[in-house]
DNA sequence: GCCAACGTTGGC
DNA sequence: GCCAACGTTGGC
């Protein structure tokens, strides 16, 4: 398969009358192959919102990465960093081009109005640039058709598509760019004494591009902001 | 540019 | 359904 990167492309609303609604449970493939269910969202985390129908946590925060930097893959510039979102008309774009299952399917858990971090990944300075929010829930990301894609995916039916993606919106930079390194010194600090950031996704689970944050997580990295960096 | 970690694929 | 080989992610 050609997948890389994690991104979203410069496209916008264009799509948006697409239906919100996706093939439910209709190819978790990773899932079945393995024979474990829920075993992607359910990997500890917070309960601090239940389904009706079982004890899965469910999220409402976010953490989605991208490429700042300029780089060719295919012939084609992968570049998706927050200030190409901020450019988009209505400074919101689709998510595309997510070819991960555990990263779709946290896409699909996404609800109308929730925020996402703009992470930059793969280059200079990595960390978290800004906040989004979520402007459309998962839907058939048609990137996955399209040849001349880098996300083409050959493997992937009309009928039945394999990928989904998101719409989101710019909300707001950070008041200062957070950046990984600092995050990493706190999650290890955490991981010895407790606090927030011990188990969190960006370091227990680091190659998944799109990631959910429990509440604690969420709020204690935005807390950072006002703080001097260390 | 290197490479560790980890997800995916396919033979058996 | 195991697992070795392979490919990708992404920090450094």
């Amino acid at each position: 398969m050609p997948p890389r990167k994690t991104r979203s492309s410069a496209k916008s609303n264009k799509h948006s009358d697409a239906d919100a609604h996706l093939n439910e449970g209709s190819d978790d493939v990773a899932q079945r192959k393995t024979g474990k269910r829920k075993r992607s969202a359910a990997v500890k985390g917070d309960v601090e919102n239940k389904n009706d129908d079982a004890c899965k946590p469910s999220y409402s925060r976010w953490l989605m990465k991208s490429e700042p930097e300029s780089r060719i893959e295919n012939g084609v510039d992968v570049k998706f960093g927050i200030e190409d979102l901020k450019a988009l008309p209505n400074q919101t774009g689709c998510w595309d081009g997510v070819r991960n299952y555990q990263a779709r399917n946290f896409m699909r858990e996404m609800k109308v109005g929730q925020q996402a971090f703009f992470y930059h990944s793969n280059c200079k300075e990595p960390g978290i640039a800004g906040l989004m929010k979520i402007v459309k829930e998962a839907y058939v990301d048609h990137t996955q058709f399209d040849k001349k894609d880098v996300h083409y995916d050959p493997s992937s039916k009309a009928d039945n598509p394999k990928w989904h993606m998101v719409d989101v919106q710019f909300e707001r930079m950070v008041k200062r760019f957070i950046p990984l390194a600092e995050l990493k010194k706190y999650h290890l600090e955490h991981r010895v004494k407790g606090g927030p950031l011990k188990d969190m996704s960006l370091f227990t689970r680091a190659r998944l591009s799109v990631q959910p944050l429990t509440a604690e997580e969420f709020e204690f990295v935005l807390s950072l902001e006002n703080e001097d960096p260390i």
